[in-house]
Parts: structure tokens; sequence; C-alpha cells
DNA sequence: TTGAAAAGTTAGCCGAGACTAACTATATTA
DNA sequence: TAATATAGTTAGTCTCGGCTAACTTTTCAA
């Protein structure tokens, strides 16, 4: 019988149970073969599925039998389903998304999302539904909106690359002179650099790079070479 | 050296790459520790996870040293993090998410969305900010829009809850009169059943649901008498 | 009715990613 | 400088969710 559903469904799981929803209205039965095909997932792992769904009381299910939901399998399929198509929806109708990536990109967000941001999306869907019924095509201004400036990239540097990131010896350029922050090794190594007077505040000029060769810099005045992982230990500003 | 990055990482890899990048622009070095504060794991699982990533060529790590992005692995810290920025954004500023949720739903989503949809989810946002600027303030519209209609809930029925779904006979009511469909079961339950007169197309009367007793059906006349079990297996319609 | 073919299950393997407990290295401080 | 506290690693375990190969049950058609 129905058991405890006290921890939350993992995304895969949740997505047996879209499937089952889904062969469901549309072939009459859900079978074993279909929710493999539909998931793209061996037999045999459908079958484990359906086992751990039984064991917590979402589906009916038994060996060679056809699989139903369960009154509480329904609920959360529904759900699911229900969340994966108004996220697709605002991929596809707002944004313009093509279909294809929409649906693949909602089926995932649909298990990280819950009902605040959902019902927040699904207000918004019909916002703009609703604008467009007084005359406000939000949509097409949308799209005016994006022909009218260079596509935006995801690979455009934002906030994120503004922070200042670590930077280490292999950053720096021939000539360039840099600061020693740290060295990011265990105290035996820091303690031989320590002795070529590679110290903490220490100003390093960089002499080459190492491309051929090696990587050459000069420490008050004495020169050192560098293999690559240690260059890649030293940490400068 | 840097190894070859072939397959795309895990959902679970990007958040240790993101929150490096994090710990190294707040604290200015990330170390172990801070790692596994941030994400809330053990310490031991970010050390399996730095050298996997170390593998990777995507951080300069080894045993008891700080952490460092490489190149590489700056390039996806950053990825991440600028679409975990985006998503909340619009979560936040656009849907008007509460702030905490917004983070959560984000951070998972990001690594769910590719650029077509984040692309064109950024451009979404700057069209909203662009249109404030000329005067249409599309999301003080949108909160009023809000308050106006009784706050749709996430289990409201949707499309997914007007596809037909299957039903058991555990779903009759006393005195429902259902046609047989289809019995969920192997061939010997089938005939044992059969020769009770349950067979495809037969009109079942439902005569108690059984709690507490049995659960009655009248099938031809005669009144049988069936476990919970087997109800279960008993599609109609 | 019987013998494939198809559907389904079992058994065993694997990798990812978490955990705890115990150990070791490093840092701190008296 | 030695003792202790903290940080980090190792070893071993677990669950999840895939997989293949081999077997069994059910279906279907000759
Ligand atoms: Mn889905
Ligand atoms: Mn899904
Ligand atoms: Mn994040
Ligand atoms: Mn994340």
């Amino acid at each position: 019988m129905a058991d405890n559903d006290t921890s939350k469904l993992s995304a895969a799981l949740e997505d047996y149970l879209e499937a089952i929803l889904n062969l469901s209205a549309e072939r009459g039965v859900a079978r074993s073969r279909g929710i493999a095909d539909t998931l793209g997932v061996a037999r045999s792992s459908v079958t484990r599925a359906l086992r751990s769904l039984a064991d917590r009381g979402l589906v009916n299910y038994e060996p060679y039998g056809i699989v139903t939901l369960t009154d509480d399998g329904l609920r959360i399929a529904e759900t699911v389903a229900r969340r994966h198509e108004i996220i697709q929806s605002f991929f596809v109708n707002v944004l313009g998304v093509e279909k294809d990536i929409a649906q693949k990109g909602a089926c995932e967000a649909a298990h990280a999302l819950g009902p605040a941001i959902i019902d927040r999306l699904m207000g918004f869907i019909e916002f703009v539904n609703d604008s467009h019924k007084n005359g406000d095509d939000l949509v097409g201004r949308f799209r005016q909106f994006c022909k009218n400036r260079p596509a935006a990239k995801d690979k455009t540097p934002s906030k994120a690359t503004r922070r200042k990131a670590t930077k280490t010896l292999a950053h720096a350029k021939p000539g360039q002179k840099v600061r020693l922050t740290s060295i990011n090794a265990g105290q035996k190594l820091r303690s031989r650099l320590a002795a070529l007077g590679l110290v903490p505040n220490v100003e390093i000029t960089v002499v080459s790079t190492g491309r051929p060769g090696p990587f050459m810099i000069n420490v008050k005045g004495s020169k050192i070479a560098l293999g690559k992982p240690m260059v890649d230990k030293i940490i400068v500003e």
C-alpha cells in the first residue's frame, strides 16, 4: 500500500511519472517499453524505477502488468507536467526560443522551480496575453527590440567577470612586473622557493613566458627558471 | 596539464567551479574548507571534486594547496555564474519572486538552460528596462495585474489535468456503473477473473467501495468481492 | 496449438557524488 | 620550539540511476 512519501522525488523519478501520464493520455495505457522509449533509457532501468515508484505508492505496478498512476502519483505527475508546460510556454511564446531547445530546457528546469516561481511565471504569461488583448503587443515589441540590437552572446562578460579573478604567474606577460601574493604549495616547497628570494611581497619581473623554453623570471637581480607546474602555484597581483 | 574536456560538466562540478570563483572574489583565495561550507558538503567531498576538476584541467590544485581556476575553468565558472545571475535577476526584478527562493531556483536552472535561452532571457530583461526608460513601467503593470486577480496556484489544473487519466475501479463510487476496459495483470489472473464474468466490455456496478469491508461489485447479477490489490488492476471507463 | 518474436525481468556492473571515521599535514600559540 | 587546534586527505560505505547480457513471460501468427 501507499508508503510514506517524505523525501522529495528525484528529477529522474519525476520524469518517469510524467512519461506515464503522457503515455496514458496518448496511447490509453502505459507499458514498460513505451516508457523506456520516451525517456531513452534501457528497459531494465524502467523496471527498477517502477518498483521504486510502486514502493512509494505512486504507481500501481506489478511484474508484466501495465502501469497506472495512483492518486498521489497522478498529483505529482500533473504538477511536473504543468510546470514543464508553463516554463516551455514562456520560452517559446514570450522569448521566442526554438521549440526543441525550449522543450529540453523546460523539462529540466521544471524539477528545479517550485510553486513560488511557477505561479509568478504563469501570471506573467497571462499578463502578456492580457496586454495583447488590450492592444499592447508586448511580444511583438520584444521581437522588434531584439532585432535592433546586436544579439547578446552567452559569453559576454558580466558582473562575474568584473570580479577580480585570482591571477597566477602564468597570466603575466614578458616584461611585466608583478608582486608575489602567495604560493599555492606546502611549506617544504615554499621554503625551497624562499631560498631563491620568492617570498610574499617581493617584486617579480617576467623575462620570458616559456613557449618555447623555460618560464624565466627576475627576482632582485637574479634570474630564475620555473617549470609550468610551479608557475601555476605562484599567486601574484 | 590540461586534459580533454570532451563531455559536459555535471551540475555538481559546475557548482564547485562557481563556488571557487565566488570565494576567490570575496576572500581573495579559495580553500577546501570554504568550498565545503559554501556548498554545504563534507570536506572529503571537496577533495574528490577538486581532483576531478584538476584532472580535467579546470583548476590548479594539489594536496594541501589553495585552489585557483585555470583559464578553461574560469571560462566555465563565469558562464555558470552569469547564467545564474541572469535567471535570478529575471525572477527577482521582473517576476518579483522572493530573493532566497529565486537564488535557489536560479542556481539549479542555470545548469539546465543553454545559450539560446539565456541570450533571449537577458534580452528580455534589457527590453523591460528599456521600456521603463521610455515611460512604460512593465514591471509595475505586472505587479498591478497580479493584484487584480486571484493568485493562481501551482496546483491549478491545466492541460495536463484535462487529459483523461486512466481510471481504475478504485476511482468508482458506490452505485456507479462502469465498463471494464482491461485488466492490469498476467494471463493467469485474467482468466481467473474471466471465469467470474470479468471480461472486457462487461458492465460493472459498484456495490460498496470497501471501507470497511470488502470492495463489492455486481457483474451480470452476481456479486463479487475484490481485494484492494485487485481493485487497482481493473481499468474501467 | 505451438513456436518464434516481442516485452519484461533479473543479475551484475559501473560511475557520480554524497557521507563518516580515522588519519596526517599545517597553522597557531603558549 | 613543542603542544594543540584546525585543515585536509584517505579509506571505506552508501544510494542513485544508468548500462549489458541473459533469462522468462506474454503475445502473436502460422
Ligand atoms: Mn517534462
Ligand atoms: Mn524532466
Ligand atoms: Mn549558482
Ligand atoms: Mn548551481
